[in-house]
DNA sequence: GCCGTTTTCGGCCCGACTGTTTTCAGTCG
């Protein structure tokens, strides 16, 4: 069983409860109960069968009821009350309700008022201008519906961190040439590193916002806008991603940070840690009655509840309160420390630079080595090396190694895992090369026992060092192929594997959550770009906020040593 | 539906913007 399933159950049983008009709490509960399933890290059926029901109520939002949900969808494969409740609406009142500018009660009010149910219906009753005549609906309520209508159509879903970010470079950049603008600061999950951005959000500190308001709603990126008001605004741009804005004093600094840039599941807890004190904290800080306490930074506004500071990336409700209160929060990697790349692409396969190339580009970014990890012969789409070109390729390595000054270039290769879990070069071949990285590029239907059972077996090969891209997953592209990821990081510790965080945008495998894991189990992480080109040696900042985001500290990444260090890494 | 250094009952984050309202509900983040 696959723990997102379930958390998907929950969610939308949050969905339908609130169309019932439901009580508010209860929906959070499910919304909360479903995102703390989504990250846990660990399966839900694991946690069952070790410790039971109450193995799972240890689990935060999950309590006496929503074990019980737990457990029959692991002995059944459904849950009853989901089943019913899925029945007591039309099926196109969920859509109604997730159509921007529309939620539950607008939804339950056309359906059960106006037989209007559906996303079509309404459209019809809008552009024949019936919605306007309707008692709570004007002209405007009937545009602002046939906006959010089309919205939802050109809604591309989520978008990969690199075009989040680049976007907001450019909005940042324009904003940031207003006087009037003190700081700007991109926030959201954008900050937090999330792997994929629903919107961006970016703070901005000033006195006055009249300008930079007018600004930023007539930006050229801008479609359509959404609000303007006096300290936020929001805007849809040309690529279907919404922006927000929000402008604050320099003495709300901090608490606006710290409340833009979320989670809003943080951001609930830090607001009901405040309540307990008697406190209350906003976007415009902490207060004490009217008075101002807190808030102009955000050391100041962790610091007023004695925790420790905790970074953007860890705020996600996944235990980073209960460390910062211990002064537990580890000291993140940091993109800095990494001394080098051991995954990248060459002309001798599907990359687009020569071996000089991409190690020139690597030396310009500060590295100390990289490796060169051209395919193998299995991998055909990608020009895949024979036994006989590799060793030509690890010739031309080690010549241009010796050519070019200033940094170590390592022959190495990425390696097929065959389905029957043995390696496509002979291990002749293998120990003459100073990095084996092994993955799968075929056969990604298997059942996920016989996967894993690929990849453990794999690892006994005594020259594999590193499990690259381990899921093969691309985000908005291909699913993660199955694979009991548990297993193979006990097999990993077991065997000495390190395992890669592919920085690749799409990619970003292994994930936040399991890199958690990993460090817990021991198992060593290398943070690698897997460049196709010099251009995407630069990508490795995404693959270090994964790891930011799964607690790792510069001694669980490999390529943070130093060269000497890292060659008796890959020795053992 | 969850949760407990006031609690096993009675709470549950806080504020902005919009539209249709004469003081607020709905939606959003």
């Amino acid at each position: 069983m696959d723990n997102n399933e379930l958390a998907g159950i929950f969610r939308r049983i949050a969905e339908l409860l609130a169309l019932k008009a439901e009580n508010r709490f209860r929906i959070r509960a499910y919304q909360q109960a479903a995102q703390n399933i989504e990250h846990l890290g660990q399966n839900l059926e694991d946690i069952y069968k070790t410790d039971g029901l109450a193995g799972l109520q240890n689990i935060p939002g999950i309590g006496h009821d929503l074990s019980l949900k737990i457990e029959e969808y692991i002995k059944t494969g459904r849950v009853v009350s989901y089943r019913k409740l899925v029945k007591e609406f039309p099926k196109g009142m969920i859509e109604l309700a997730n159509i921007p500018g529309l939620g539950p009660k607008t939804a339950l009010l056309l359906a059960k008022k106006h037989r209007i149910d559906s996303p079509a219906k309404l459209e019809k009753a809008a552009l024949a201008g019936q919605l306007r005549t309707l008692p709570g609906f004007g002209a405007k309520k009937e545009e602002n519906i046939l906006r959010g209508l089309d919205l939802k159509k050109k809604s591309r879903g989520r978008f990969l961190l690199d075009e989040a970010a680049a976007q907001a470079a450019l909005i940042v950049a324009e904003l940031q040439k207003l006087p009037e603008a003190k700081k700007v600061l991109p926030c959201g999950s954008l900050r937090r590193g999330q792997e994929t951005i629903g919107d961006i959000d970016i703070l901005v500190i000033a006195s006055k916002s009249e300008r930079i308001m007018n600004t930023f709603v007539s930006l050229p990126a801008v479609r359509n806008i959404l609000a303007r008001g006096e300290t936020k605004s929001s805007v849809i741009l040309k690529n279907g991603m919404q922006a927000d804005l929000r402008v604050v004093p320099a003495k709300s600094f901090g608490a606006a940070a710290h409340y833009f840039t979320g989670s809003k599941a943080h951001n609930i807890h830090i607001r009901q840690l405040a309540q307990q004190k008697g406190w209350k904290v906003s976007e415009y800080g902490i207060f004490k009655g009217n008075k101002q306490i807190g808030g102009a930074t955000e050391e100041e506004v962790f610091g007023k509840f004695g925790l420790q500071y905790i970074p953007p990336e860890l705020r996600e409700m996944r235990g980073e309160f209960e460390a910062a209160a211990k002064g537990k929060i580890p000291k993140l990697v940091a993109l800095t420390e990494i001394k080098g790349d051991l995954h990248m692409h060459t002309t001798a396969t599907d990359g687009e630079n020569s071996i000089e190339e991409m190690a020139l580009a690597a030396r310009e970014l500060g590295y100390e080595y990289i490796a060169i990890t051209d395919h193998t012969q299995s991998t055909r789409i990608a020009g895949g090396l024979n036994e006989k070109e590799t060793r030509e390729n690890i010739r031309k390595v080690k010549a241009t190694a010796k050519k070019v000054k200033g940094i170590a270039i390592l022959a190495g290769a990425e390696v097929d895992i065959l389905p029957d879990g043995t390696l496509d070069l002979s291990d002749d071949l293998l120990k003459e090369l100073d990095l084996v990285l092994a993955s799968v590029h075929s056969n990604f239907k298997m059942p996920g026992e016989k996967m894993t059972a690929r990849v453990v077996k794999a690892f006994q090969n005594k020259y594999v060092r590193v499990f690259t891209h381990p899921t093969g997953r691309l985000l908005g592209e291909r699913a993660p192929y199955e694979l009991d990821l548990e297993q193979v990081l006990q097999a990993a510790k077991k065997f000495g594997i390190m395992i890669e965080v592919n920085s690749h945008p799409a990619r970003l495998d292994l994930t936040d959550v399991w890199c958690k894991r990993a460090k817990e189990l021991g198992v060593k992480i290398v943070i690698n770009t897997d460049a196709h080109s010099t251009d995407q040696l630069q990508l490795m900042k995404y693959g270090v906020l994964t790891a930011r985001r799964g607690w790792l500290a510069k001694q669980d990444v490999a390529n943070t040593l130093p060269l000497r260090q890292l060659l008796l890494e890959l020795k053992r």
